[in-house]
DNA sequence: CTGAAAGCGCTTACAG
DNA sequence: CTGAAAGCGCTTACAG
């Protein structure tokens, strides 16, 4: 009952209370400023159960991530979490544990709590999971679901741009023989990435050399087996390029445990720039993943459409090279 | 209006659908029975919100952490999460950023949701902000702040046993000779991992040498820059224990800078178990900090307050050593 | 063991 | 520009 005291106190209707709380337009500035008065005076906090059950709008967002765990994500958190709290919005987040089965129970889970929208910014998406959303009426945004994207509003990262970065940054250092190592080829960002990466090299006149590319389970682990794999080859390439940052690391240690040393015989480049990359010896460049603007155009797309408002879809963001210390002329060449 | 479709199906009043929702006794088996089918058959979802008005419990806990960024916490909150989901309890969760004022604000926020219990699970924290929480009837655990100990229940952790199994390790190998990288003091949690330290030194007897002792900031620079004091000390320990694990991977960094081997020419031990200390070269030995069970206890002790039932003090946690590829005999001492 | 009904605290047509 | 009142979808004494 406690707008009503708001109310009385300011010796108005409840409705008054409300208009000048939901900054409705058409209060005279005088009930104004005494209803602002009371609402300071009684140090009023509205119900959010009550406003949500009577308005249909909880001012609740879902987010559903991928893996807390992988550090590719906090930053993106962070980023929506910020926007969120900045409009009054609460964040209510999941995550998939990259089980696409489990989008499912989340998404429900985020309807059974009638939030207002839901950002699903897993790697992997099931089109159904997203329908139950759609039933319900709630809009959805993804991240980097191309097979997705005339259906379902979506952010995407062109990666393009930044495998380019890194080959103009290696062959300006005199590199001609490059590898790659992928990640799982039935996973859609890691298709997308290596994809991306052989367009870079046609794109100068490069070809791809089958055994100078290795695949890694996009962990650190599995940069460490693909690096062994790699070094074993003869010839061998005098730069790598990683699919994502944690098996680049594994591919630092593996080059390390063979006496290689990076980036003086081997250079080596990353993709995502996660705060490891900075942390590892030699701190690695690698190509920066614009995940906070991703968390930024999700969450402000989101939100126009709760409010009604018509959204365009952007272009594409890109990725950029960030040049730290893994990167040096192939052995032999001179510096210039 | 739909408890009241699924109460015509069953035949029955809202009042007993709402007693099967909530599992209350005292419902005869056949009429069980049968609004479980009518809630089965047209798939119905209670509405959060009127149950949150009606009921004042809104199933919704907060949890406060001090950064998401921070690589320490990702577990945390995942261990939180899994365990709240498991009872259909939602989780919002905000960060203070270790500005011991957002905890005010983000205290408020959580009230205005009206959650159930709240989980401040930052390094520091300040009395005032716990008092609105007091204030508004809703528990708090925190963890590890000993000084509030009496007042607010708390997860403690014992970080004595760690640095004991530490120094133990240590003495094993050999070394006499140990440094200490330690955090700013004013800092709660800094404060008490040094006089742990200190604590299991002087339970063997030995002493602290002032000029092998070094601050850092907790960050990787920190460390860094504590390890270039410390190396230019003569005579110079032959190890070195960090304060925490991302001072440990910046003293790694400049060790290599200075051409210092570790753990040949100098053994080094973190805290915390990080997810990176399994990713440098080499991987570090560390205190293994128990986060999981300490967001398992926060749980715990929220659920059972909000449920009335009677919670006892647990004792505290207790960390353990990892050894990895850190720590060697010191240099001259022939491994046994 | 079950039902009728009040009421949680708001918002929103509707009326003036 | 403002108010009276219905109603969002539940839960919970109270009564039987």
């Amino acid at each position: 009952m406690d707008i009503i005291q708001v109310a009385k106190r300011a010796n108005v209707s409840t409705a008054t209370v409300s208009r000048v709380l939901n900054g409705f337009p058409g209060v005279r500035e005088k009930t104004l400023q005494r209803v602002r008065r009371a609402i300071a005076e009684t140090n009023y906090v509205p119900n959010p159960n009550a406003r949500g059950l009577r308005a249909g709008r909880t001012r609740l967002f879902g987010l559903i991530v991928s893996d807390v765990n992988n550090p590719f994500f906090p930053e993106l958190i962070d980023a929506f979490e910020a926007l969120a709290a900045a409009q009054g919005i609460e964040v209510i987040f999941t995550h998939t544990n990259y089980d696409p089965k489990r989008l499912q129970s989340c998404i429900r889970r985020m309807i059974e709590r009638s939030v207002d929208a839901i950002a699903v910014m897993t790697s992997e998406v099931e089109e159904d999971a997203l329908q139950q959303a759609a039933r319900a009426g709630i809009p959805v945004v993804l991240m980097n679901q191309r097979k997705l994207a005339g259906k379902y509003p979506n952010v995407l990262v062109e990666y393009t741009a930044g495998f380019r970065e890194s080959l103009e940054h290696l062959l300006s250092l005199g590199h001609r023989d490059i590898g790659f190592i992928e990640g799982p080829q039935w996973i859609n960002s890691a298709r997308g990435r290596k994809d991306a990466f052989i367009a870079a090299l046609k794109s100068h006149g490069m070809h791809v050399r089958d055994e100078w590319i290795a695949t890694g389970d996009l962990r650190v682990e599995g940069g460490r087996k693909a690096m062994d794999a790699l070094l074993a080859r003869r010839p061998r390439p005098t730069a790598i390029v990683a699919t994502n940052d944690l098996m680049a690391v594994g591919a630092l240690q593996a080059a390390y445990a063979s006496r290689v040393r990076v980036p003086r015989d081997l250079s080596l480049i990353g993709f995502d720039d996660l705060p490891i990359a900075a942390m590892v010896h030699p701190p690695l460049s690698t190509i920066r993943h614009p995940r906070r603007e991703v968390a930024a155009r999700a969450f402000e797309l989101l939100s126009k459409t709760v409010r009604g408002e018509p959204v365009a879809e952007d272009a594409p963001l890109q990725p950029h090279l960030v040049i730290r210390n893994s990167t040096a002329p192939p052995p032999g060449v001179k510096r210039r």
